[in-house]
RNA sequence: UGGGGCGUAGCAUAGCUGGCAAUGCGCCUGGCUGUUAACCAGGAUACCGAAGGUUCGAGUCCUUCCGCCCCAGCCA
């Protein structure tokens, strides 16, 4: 008899087929059987008739519970009362292993409880949709830059220092050394830069940021795009339409699992090039207008990022804010060297920042002063200011947080289901 | 690290002014040939987060601790 998975049940109407996977759930009404079978690309309604099954199939219902592995065979027929479409009118049950208090049960939970579960809760329908959409996502990512003429070189994970002084890095032992584990590719990617033109890293980093808010992981992945002789206006450019790119993508692929998600589609629609573009300036006279209590000088807040984003229907670029508040590789603004050219993607609904980015400073006595005002080490520096000796040339490139796009796209309040094994503050396990 | 909230059965909740700890899901037993998070009848399951205190009596009031959630900061 042939094997199927659900998703190509349609294919086979009127055929035997045999579906192998887990009960999902189970109804019954005296000498008959509605099981509801999954196999990670669908459900499928199995009717179990006690009069067309062998005595032992019938009885391997009764005994299948929430999660038990098994293998339903039968004809596929199409019927308007069975979720999806077609059932499986059933000749015999195989049941492989009969899960024993499955602690995930169709009724509702509480986030701790799933996330305890989360090996386990990443077999439900949700769960399974936001997974797909995350493949989708990254698929989508590397089929923009790979089509575009980048190159795909990866950064390391144990690094010697720093990449930008003020966050926390995690530490760890190296032989007779101390290592950190990374919070960003970016400066390998600037000397991949200077040697491909155009290249971009995808990865996980990592940040001992003690933070606890609905965007914040201590593990998440980022890809980094660099670009030789791009200059901020360049990077904006690729930022709008790489991110257009990813929109669009999910839309066209993946309708199916934002419906599951019961995800409103008609904002991510809007999402084409070009966005709107304002500078810090303008986005200061915004929040002051809006009444917002902002002081002039400082970085955006989370709040203020929200008030800013819901002012438009496409992601904003907010670009050249106050140099001091920015890490220390940034560009100054020649026509205003209290700014940097730096530029943050704020996406819209109230996410706020998925991306950031900006052109490099390019000019090694600048960047070695910035050093020191930063009070960072300069030895551990040497290899990166050589890309400053050897060729400078003007660069710019941006880092994306999958995990918030991912948020974004799927419409999820929370980070935390956006990753299938999240790492936070106060979550190791599973 | 600050501000706010919450810990009651495997899970989700109720529990008023201190007086025999309740309901739904799941589980067990039985019934039903078209169910849609099926339904109907019956049953088992609680060191009420921990320790101390007030009281004749504490899930409930007080103190300390632990854990979790939300918001802010930091960021992608």
């Amino acid at each position: 008899m042939n094997k199927t998975y659900i998703s190509d049940a349609g294919r086979f109407e009127g055929q035997d087929v045999t579906v192998n996977g887990w009960l999902y759930n189970k109804r019954s009404s005296g000498k008959l059987w509605f099981l509801l079978v999954r196999d990670g690309t669908g459900l499928i309604q199995a009717v179990v008739s006690k009069a067309d099954v062998p005595e032992e199939s019938f009885a391997a219902c009764e005994r299948a519970t929430q999660e038990s592995s098994l293998s339903v065979s039968g004809r596929i027929a199409p019927d308007k009362r069975a979720p999806g479409g077609y059932e499986l009118q059933v000749k015999s049950v195989v049941l492989h292993q009969t899960a024993l208090d499955y602690p995930i049960t169709p009724k509702e939970h509480g986030t701790p409880f799933l996330m305890d579960n989360r090996h386990l809760w990443l077999r439900s329908s949700r769960q399974t949709a936001i997974l797909r959409i995350r493949h989708e996502i990254i698929r989508a990512i590397r089929d923009f830059f790979d089509s575009n003429g980048f190159t795909l070189v990866d950064a390391p994970v144990f690094t010697p220092a720093a990449c930008e002084g003020t966050t926390t890095l995690f530490e760890t032992q190296y032989f007779d050394e101390k290592a950190f584990l990374t919070q960003s590719g970016q400066l390998y990617m600037e000397a991949a830069a200077m040697a491909l033109g155009k290249v971009y890293c995808f990865g996980p980093t990592f940040r001992a940021e003690k933070s606890k808010t609905r965007r914040h992981l201590t593990e998440f992945w980022m890809v980094e795009p660099e670009v030789a002789y791009a200059d901020l206006d360049d990077d904006m450019a690729l930022a709008e339409n790489f991110l257009s790119a990813v929109v669009g993508r999910v839309l066209e692929t993946r309708k199916e699992e934002l419906k599951t998600l019961e995800r409103d589609t008609a904002p991510l629609e809007k999402i084409t090039p070009p966005f709107p573009r304002i500078s810090y300036d303008e986005a200061a006279k915004m929040l002051k207008e809006k009444g917002v209590a902002f002081e002039y000088g400082t970085d955006l807040g989370g709040t203020d990022e929200t008030v800013i984003s819901e002012a438009f229907e496409k992601p904003v670029m907010v670009h050249r804010y106050p140099a001091e508040v920015k890490a220390f590789y940034m560009k100054n603004d020649p026509s205003d060297p209290s700014k940097a050219l730096c530029v943050d993607v704020l996406a819209p609904e109230g996410i706020g920042e998925v991306i950031g980015g900006g052109q490099r400073e390019d000019d090694l006595e600048t960047l070695l002063a910035k050093i020191k005002k930063h009070g960072l080490p300069e030895q551990a520096f040497d290899w990166y200011l050589d890309l400053r000796k050897y060729g400078s040339v003007p660069h710019s490139g941006f880092g994306l947080g999958i995990e918030r796009t991912v948020g974004w796209i799927c419409g999820l309040p929370h980070v935390r289901e956006t990753i299938p094994f999240p790492r936070m503050l106060n979550r190791l396990k599973p």
